[in-house]
DNA sequence: ACGATAAATTCCGATATGTCGATATGATGG
DNA sequence: CCATCATATCGACATATCGGAATTTATCGT
């Protein structure tokens, strides 16, 4: 399959759409997300396999955690993707929702995973 | 399902990314895709209704044809995904193909269909 | 070395999706 | 009115996809 529909059957589901919009705020590991979206585990590792494959995470291991980000040198299609995405993502009900749980546990101590290294901000 | 989601997973798929790069170039009918994505009649005409829920493409009757174009007035989200989609499906081999079909078929003279009003160039 | 934890992979059931042939709807022309 | 043509819709089938439980793999702490 081709990159272009690689990437679009990746961003065109609801949950990894979840994902997206969390990993805007900055780098999550498998199980943070896990606990913000309520969903299994398995189901989440697969989704983010998927999204990766598609190159719009990449992922980087600190120990048994595995963190999460949006790629730190997107494609170029993969760049513009991602840019329309934090716009209209940001529409959807579900997806504020998580922004807020996101906020609401960073606040209240997430998890005991490892502080991650916070990158600048993303530049898309 | 909301309309972010609709969108995306209305583009998300071959066929559909290979019709709305047909109509990138104009208006098209029904038959006129048919003829070059050489797939059935009903497979092309449900896909588009698909393309139409989502916003991403319009219709119009002439007599018994009906012309599919891109939205002269799309939403915020639509013009920006249909501004994506123009570079990246541009990368697919097949949509080439189809756009040189679609060339050659529009100098050999295509089918009987009604010429429909080519609006100025889509802006964008 | 062992148990505990995080993540990926595998397997399975339920549901969604793409395609086509057949049929229905609607317009056109004789 | 009837035949024809363009399109939409329906029914059926094959395949893909999503979700979770269970298992495997890898890492950590003791």
């Amino acid at each position: 399959m081709h990159g272009t529909e690689r990437m679009l059957k990746a961003a065109a589901e609801r949950t990894r759409l979840r994902i997206l919009a969390l990993l805007r705020r900055g780098p999550l590991c498998v199980c943070q997300i896990v606990e913000i979206l309520a969903l299994s585990q398995s189901t989440v590792s697969k989704h983010l396999s998927i999204l990766a494959g598609a190159g719009l995470v990449e992922d980087e291991k600190r120990g048994k955690w595995v963190f999460y980000r949006l790629p730190a040198a997107p494609s170029t299609a993969a760049r513009g993707l991602l840019r329309w995405l934090a716009q209209a993502s940001l529409e959807m009900e579900e997806v504020r929702r998580d922004l807020e749980a996101l906020e609401r546990r960073r606040l209240a101590g997430f998890r005991a995973c490892p502080a991650f290294p916070r990158r600048s901000r993303v530049a898309y």
